[in-house]
DNA sequence: ATTGGCACTCAAGATTGCTGAGTGCTAACG
DNA sequence: CGTTAGCACTCAGCAATCTTGAGTGCCAAT
């Protein structure tokens, strides 16, 4: 009762100051709300929602804002993610479908998302390890020296060149090609270490140092280590905060140059939506941000994120629904590829 | 002779305000430059250069800065290109060197001009209608459905799905596959309606229907109309200005974002470097920025552009410097693939 | 437990005055 | 005729001061 109280005025500071973006105090919580009790008896539960932690003053004579551990009971506890309207859904079907290709796929989303959400959005490539070999191709460009191009179930393609120091015939590079092709296709990149390890040793001997040089490269291509590709889009939402709030958007901006800092936001496997609160993110630049993401995937396996980073006093409902529906459409697009 | 000094003193105000970003005035030029007149002096060409529209007074009280007019007449007549020091040359060798695929030398470019020049950096992958067929793969994803792969000399690889109506067998798709092949291969890509015109024709009649949806995926593939794509890189930098300087960074981020705009920017062949100021970009959220470009090439032959867009009061013999030099490297960089 | 009343605090905005960098003009100089 | 020194004038920016009002915490009454 008196707790049901306690969190129905933390929902209102927060939805307040979402809104408002001003510290919101007991009189005007009372008159936007119809809370049933008067401002002196917020004021009590204000102070109580403070000593636990969950709102803060800015300065003394001024209203409550929200704290991180206040968004996040706003987040887990009281918030409820409602559905999106018939209109949002076709918008965003719309918007994505015509892709001609992955690279398009992901450039799309990341647009649409920021659109959407009006915040940064993130979007990654889909994982090389949990995908499948759809193709392998092997190309002389020179005498000695091979292209390998590796293309995933997804439509993800990689390219490596290879430095080989005997020059091989057409007829040797037929050969290996059409080994690779029978071993590896339809294998799921993440088992190709274990496939390919007798590939050399099958080959014949005059084959072996050039078949060498190609399963390493395959090997190295697959097994990308940081190189996880993340593409960024609605920076500009960024400096729409910076105008009338004090965030400082360059450390942002710098975090989300950072590959590191990217796959560490984007890398954390949890099904469903997934919220980060300021310092929760563990990013210095980060931590008067919130990061909301969702994975994607195809056919039950989930392949990456995708997902907003936006100020800490963002739209927690708006921002989850949208990334959710985003990753569900993804998920649907790539599945019809 | 009184014009040379009045050359001399507008490069003295454009050297100063682009070092301090403060108004200079006339006492502060005689002290910092050994011009050999009295402030005075000064005075009366600062008076003429602001008739002629070079510099501008933000406010009565207050010392000159540059208009765009100002910087244009710096960047033509007065700056002199400073060549690299070794040690810059190395820094930007060893960075460019070792990059895996085309991706790579991208990415890499973009970051290397960035931290190079300390501001928002732009590399456009290189042109495909301007580039050569290194190859063409043709596979069967499903009965209905092909992946076309079209493979340029730069190393740039683009991937479109063809819905075929009628299932085609692995032997049709193969006869389709070689002739396609020996058809297109070390041909340009501006000259592929042309080669491919009677294609079609030429196949067996069995053939024919998935021939001509191939052969127009192919021809659509290749003459990409905008869909050009540019790496954007230390937008970071960009907050860097807006802290102490009132340039808004929420229009230059959004014209950043926009594919028309950049096109435009990068599109504009020009040999050599070529530098835009302020309102001459064309562009509505650039009028406060200017950008430095360069194409680079292969061979001779200019394939795209990479540049910088900073504040109009940038550092344009460095920026013009580092944007040549890294166009240079990236030039050998593709020569060598 | 809730409420009205009241004293207290303090950020933000307005007002004022001062300072000094910088200019333009004029008259003198070589 | 170009250059220079001198001088009056302008005005952004800073600091000091004052005022206002939103908001709080506490206490006594219900």
């Amino acid at each position: 009762m008196l707790e049901d109280r306690r969190l129905a005025v933390l929902r209102a500071i927060v939805e307040d100051y979402v809104s408002t973006h001003e510290p919101v105090g007991s009189k005007a919580l009372v008159e936007r709300h119809s809370l049933g009790v008067s401002a002196a008896t917020i004021r009590n539960d204000m102070a109580a929602l403070e000593d636990e932690g969950y709102i803060a003053q800015p300065h003394t004579s001024a209203g409550r804002i929200p704290t991180d551990l206040g968004y996040r009971l706003f987040v887990d506890r009281i918030s409820d993610v409602k559905p999106m309207s018939a209109g949002e859904r076709r918008a965003i079907e719309q918007f994505l479908t015509g892709a001609v290709d992955l690279d398009d796929v992901m450039v799309r989303t990341v647009r649409l998302l920021a659109q959407v959400t009006r915040q940064v959005a993130l979007v990654q490539y889909p994982s090389l390890t949990r995908s499948a070999v759809r193709h392998v191709e092997l190309i002389a460009t020179s005498a000695t020296r091979l292209l390998l191009i590796l293309i995933a179930d997804t439509g993800r393609i990689e390219q490596r060149q290879i430095d080989i120091s005997v020059p091989a015939t057409e007829q040797n590079l037929s050969d290996i090609r059409t080994r690779l092709l029978s071993d590896v296709m339809g294998q799921s990149f993440s088992s190709l270490a274990a496939t390919l390890e007798t590939f050399t040793e099958r080959c014949d001997p005059e084959l072996r140092p050039v078949a060498a040089a190609v399963v390493a490269t395959l090997l190295d291509a697959a097994t990308e280590h940081v190189d996880e590709r993340i593409v960024i889009g609605g920076t500009a939402h960024l400096a729409r905060y910076g105008e009338e709030f004090p965030i400082a958007i360059q450390p942002v901006l710098e975090a989300l140059e950072e590959q590191v800092v990217l796959m560490r936001l984007m890398g954390e496997a949890t099904s469903g939506v997934s919220v980060r609160i300021g310092q929760e993110t563990a990013v210095e630049g980060l931590a008067s941000t919130s990061v909301v993401t969702s994975r994607y995937g195809r056919h039950g396996q989930e392949l990456a994120s995708l997902g907003v980073v936006g100020p800490t006093h963002m739209d927690y409902p708006g921002a989850m629904r949208s990334v959710q529906a985003v990753a569900q459409y993804v998920t649907r697009i790539l599945e019809e590829q």
